[in-house]
RNA sequence: GGGCGAUUAGCUCAGUGGUUAGAGCGCUCCCCUCACACGGGAGAGGUCCAAGGUUCAAGUCCUUGAUCGCCCACCA
């Protein structure tokens, strides 16, 4: 056993010490068979791209305190940790990478690109994991997932294949949002909306066989190049009269019908509108009711194409400026203003996303969105805050189908053939997959064409969505298809944890694919986990999320450096009310590291006076033995009981409420009430209280002391472990362990004894906290010298306490700093003394001639408004009959109690101040 | 345009209708007392954003408004 222990505590060697035991040794490890009830959790897989930031420790902070605290309380506890793939993060990286040799993913081909990819991540991918490993993560890393490993591939081909073939994914020429960055269609989801001031142009645009013009709005004119028509809305009276005439189109010359629309807002601009149906998704709506022509003018990467004429092969925003100036030219601009509007960008990498037409894949949502609102509705799935509930019902209602198809070469390739000759579409004949180069492909490829009997088959070349794949994470990374031990144990997960940031792309999609892909009759058995905790985002000083582009990020493994990772887990639980985002405060932190300092110090004090104690015959075992621990508290002859009483009946109501708090996501709270017992009560009451028992002659005295310090120093290890594992970790193995034990993780949580509630201990605790309290006040008021220990009077009329007080007063004396505590009855003189009281009792302190009777006086007179403003209050409460009869009688009762005590304090205080001001 | 959240001590935040609204940090005063100065002790500091309402009772529930922030949204 080390017995040299550092002054300070110092994290660094210590959690990275235990974090490569915990891996090494595999201690989290879930059991998927036995007795006891399951706990499981799904790591949101982290990108592979990714480098753990703030909002990350956050997250696995809170699932890690869950997870823990689950574990010791004897659950078959599963975090099931993993990554994504990340499909244009990663391919971007990969890219960008290639971009220094000058090379391209074209050059290269597909599989060479691929194989590069694959190569960058065994290289580079998933620094996370080590850096989760590093921060104490409690995952079962033997059970560790990857979305595109082969196992999961099969799960995405059998899911998409069920889809397809009950025609919830559909292939179809639609608008879609496109990134010309990046070059693939982008779900919604994907798009940000920004508020921006542009501009809006006034266009004429020329009546055929007239020499009037329309004049239509828009805030995009190089798309003016796609119009195929303008709109007005058919009840409009201005424009009745030209409705299926013709405009010539500017710039280009085209003749293009005027339509009726009600699509069309009387009240904007001029009521007309130009209709571009392959750039903007309403025109797109108008043009198909209206058999209008698409006209695509732009390249994929956002060119002008050959239809746009002169302007082909000009970058979309020169068009514009170049567009505007041609009409401007040509007196057809009537006007310019400016105009705030949303624009669309790419989530991703910022481009303003063109709306265009594209072939894509899509997922039809409402049949799923329908048993995932029920499930939510009726608590199947338990929404955490529930405001949340709100926001995610809200969305299924108003949901869309998902283009769940990109344009890229990193993913999950779709698993559809399409026949050379006859365009056929023939998906995959099954999920089998077979592992080419160690990477999964899907096995049963069609041989021909069904329809046709073509043998020219080629895989469409599309992926999928990255959310796809990570829509089935609970149940794919337990093994599903197949019906696996996992899959039984673990399934549904018991909780999902994730930021409300991914609420839509994330969280509703499992809802939605577990409920419609899992097995089980009922909907409680599919759903992917049973209730769904959503916790706040990290954020800066002015609300913005943290991020690393932006240099707001924070890097958490600095700051684990700086601080300890205990405190860094300390600091962010403490905060996370649930409901309410995490400003960062270097406040906080510090507080944080200064409390994981007094634990460890107050272990120190332990084992630095265990070795008085061991010279006189005492030996560590006898006192700590785990089965010594376990019979605490122990009755401590003589008259020292009490705060051991007190000290083990506080630790059954602080272990109440952390399991209440844990088990309500209330992790601030959590922490708090670990917070103030530890350093409150534990230390600071408790450890000096018991200071002379510690090292007491009478050997049973002694013993028993120390037996209960080191129970309550024990279980206090243990309360705190879900939120600071690493010092907890370290400490637990300096106490005795029973034979074989491994970490305190897998040791109990504690439970609330029974016999440790004791009303009467917290109340006489109180009561003598209450006169080390005011004898210390009447100390630091009068600026009597700290060193010099004073004689004090006591008075009461109260005959039990009067017996508490004596019982009591060696460390009432020592804690106060009194010389001598002289017990009397009735009414003390104050003259030349300092004196407080309360109901109960009045405590006088002399002091010398020196000190002046106007802080007193001042200090007496404004204790004296006070309490008179509250006795008035309550006086009038009391009187109002509508109070009295209405409110519970406990109520009443109390405030009477209370009542009293108050007047009886006012008129103690009332009788020194006429004295004083004598 | 819809929705959500916030507004409480100098700062960062708790507060689950019921005594005198709490914590950490900061501030003031005192103390390097043999676990800890990342410490100990004692204090000061708040018309709980505003105005109405419900209730015996409101920081807490309702309505309206203000300010800040976030999310969603296909009005040119």
């Amino acid at each position: 056993m080390p017995r040299e222990i550092p002054k300070a505590y110092e994290p660094q060697e210590i959690e990275e010490r235990w974090a490569k035991a915990w891996f090494d040794e595999r201690l989290f490890r879930a059991e998927n068979s036995g007795c006891g009830p399951a706990f499981s959790i799904a790591l949101p897989p982290p990108n592979i791209t990714g480098s753990i930031h703030i909002g990350h420790l956050l997250e696995h902070t809170q699932i890690d305190m869950l997870v823990r605290w689950h574990r010791m309380k004897g659950d078959r506890t599963l975090w099931l940790p993993g990554m994504d793939h990340a499909g244009i993060a990663t391919q971007f990286v990969v890219e960008r990478q290639l971009a220094k040799e000058k090379i391209r993913r074209q050059d290269l081909g597909r599989e060479e690109f691929e194989r590069r990819v694959w190569q960058w991540k065994e290289e580079s991918g998933g620094v996370i994991k080590d850096q989760m490993i590093r921060l104490g993560a409690s995952c079962d890393w033997t059970r560790e997932r990857f979305t595109l490993e082969p196992a999961l591939y099969r799960a995405v081909l059998e899911a998409f294949l069920r889809l397809y073939r009950e025609g919830l994914i559909y292939r179809g020429r639609y608008m879609v949002n496109w990134c010309p960055r990046c070059q693939t269609a982008i779900s919604d989801l994907e798009v940000v909306h920004h508020e921006r001031t542009g501009e809006i142009w006034n266009i004429r645009y020329p009546l055929l066989g007239a020499e009037e013009h329309l004049t239509v709005a828009t805030t995009r004119p190089e798309t003016m190049l796609g119009d195929t028509a303008v709109a007005v809305h058919p009840e409009d009276e201005r424009y009745q009269h030209l409705i299926g005439n013709k405009v010539l189109l500017p710039l280009v010359n085209r003749e293009i019908p005027i339509i009726a629309d009600a699509y069309v807002d009387r009240e904007f601009g001029t009521g007309v509108v130009k209709i571009t149906p392959a750039h903007d998704p309403n025109d797109f709506e108008v043009g198909r009711r209206h058999n209008l022509p698409e006209i695509d003018v732009m390249t994929p990467d956002g060119h002008m194409n050959e239809a746009a004429g002169k302007y082909a092969g000009v970058e979309r925003f020169a068009a514009r400026a170049r567009i505007v100036a041609d009409l401007q030219e040509l007196g057809l601009l009537e006007s310019v203003k400016d105009h705030m509007h949303a624009v669309g960008v790419c989530d991703r990498c910022k481009s303003i996303v063109e709306p265009r037409i594209s072939t894509q894949w899509f997922c039809k949502m409402q049949p799923l969105a329908e048993p995932a609102k029920e499930a939510v509705r009726n608590g199947i799935i338990e929404v955490v805050p529930d405001n949340q509930r709100t926001i995610l019902l809200n969305w299924l209602d108003n949901i869309r189908d998902w283009c769940i198809s990109r344009q890229l070469w990193w993913g999950h390739r779709i698993p559809v053939w399409h026949c050379g000759d006859c365009m056929e579409m023939v998906p995959a004949l099954d999920s089998r997959i077979e592992i080419v180069e160690g990477h999964a492909r899907a096995a049963s490829v069609p041989a021909k064409c069904p329809k046709c009997g073509g043998e020219t088959l080629a895989q469409d070349s599309d992926v999928l969505d990255t959310w796809f794949s990570s829509g089935l994470w609970p149940f794919s990374t337990l093994g599903w298809p197949d019906d696996t031990e996992d899959l039984r144990a673990f399934y549904p997960t018991s909780l999902l944890i994730s930021g409300y940031d991914i609420l839509f792309f994330w969280d509703a999609r499992m809802i939605m694919m577990g409920l419609h892909l899992a097995r089980g009759a009922e909907a409680k058995d599919r759903v992917p986990f049973r209730r769904l905790y959503l916790h706040s985002l990290v954020r800066t000083a002015e609300g913005a999320k943290m991020s690393k582009t932006k240099g707001t990020g924070v890097d958490p493994l600095q700051l684990t450096q700086q601080y300890g990772t205990d405190a860094l887990r300390y600091m962010l639980a403490s905060m996370a009310a649930p409901g309410t985002d995490i400003i960062l405060s270097e406040d906080r932190i510090l507080g944080a590291r200064a409390f994981a300092n007094k634990i460890w110090n107050a272990a120190r004090f332990l084992f630095v006076n265990l070795e008085k104690v061991e010279a006189q015959g005492l030996t560590l075992e006898e006192l700590a033995a785990p089965e010594i621990r376990a019979k605490a508290p122990y009755p401590v002859p003589g008259e020292g009981a009490l705060v051991h009483r007190w000290i083990f009946s506080r630790l059954a109501a602080v272990t109440a409420r952390v399991n209440d708090a844990l088990e309500n996501f209330r992790f601030h709270e959590a922490c708090q009430t670990i917070y103030q017992f530890f350093w409150g009560d534990f230390c600071d009451w408790y450890i000096e209280w018991v200071k002379p028992q510690l090292a007491a002659s009478d050997r049973e005295v002694a013993l028993a002391a120390w037996r209960n310090i080191f129970a309550a120093l024990d279980a206090a290890l243990r309360l705190l472990h879900p939120v600071m594992p690493f010092l907890t970790e370290e400490l637990w193995h300096r106490l005795p362990q029973p034979a074989g034990s491994r970490s305190i993780a897998l040791d109990k949580f504690p439970e609330p004894e029974p016999g440790w509630a004791d009303a009467a201990s917290d109340e006489e605790m109180a009561t003598l906290q209450e006169i080390v309290i005011a004898a210390r006040n009447i100390r630091a008021e009068m600026k009597l010298d700290p060193k010099r220990k004073v004689a004090a009077d006591f008075s009461t009329g109260n005959s039990v306490l009067r017996k508490l007080v004596e019982g009591n007063l060696d460390p009432l004396l020592r804690l106060a700093a009194l010389s001598q505590l002289q017990m009397l009855s009735g009414h003390l003189d104050p003259e030349g003394t300092a004196i407080r009281s309360t109901a109960q009792f009045d405590l006088r302190i002399a002091y010398g001639e020196s000190v002046d009777k106007q802080a007193e006086v001042a200090r007496l007179k404004k204790e004296i408004e006070r309490l008179s403003k509250d006795i008035e209050s309550k006086k009038n409460r009391l009187a109002d009959q509508n109070f009295t009869s209405k409110a519970p009688a406990r109520v009443v009762d109390d405030l009477r109690k209370t009542l009293a005590e108050r007047q009886l304090e006012h008129k103690k205080l009332e009788d020194r101040l006429a004295q004083l001001g004598k």
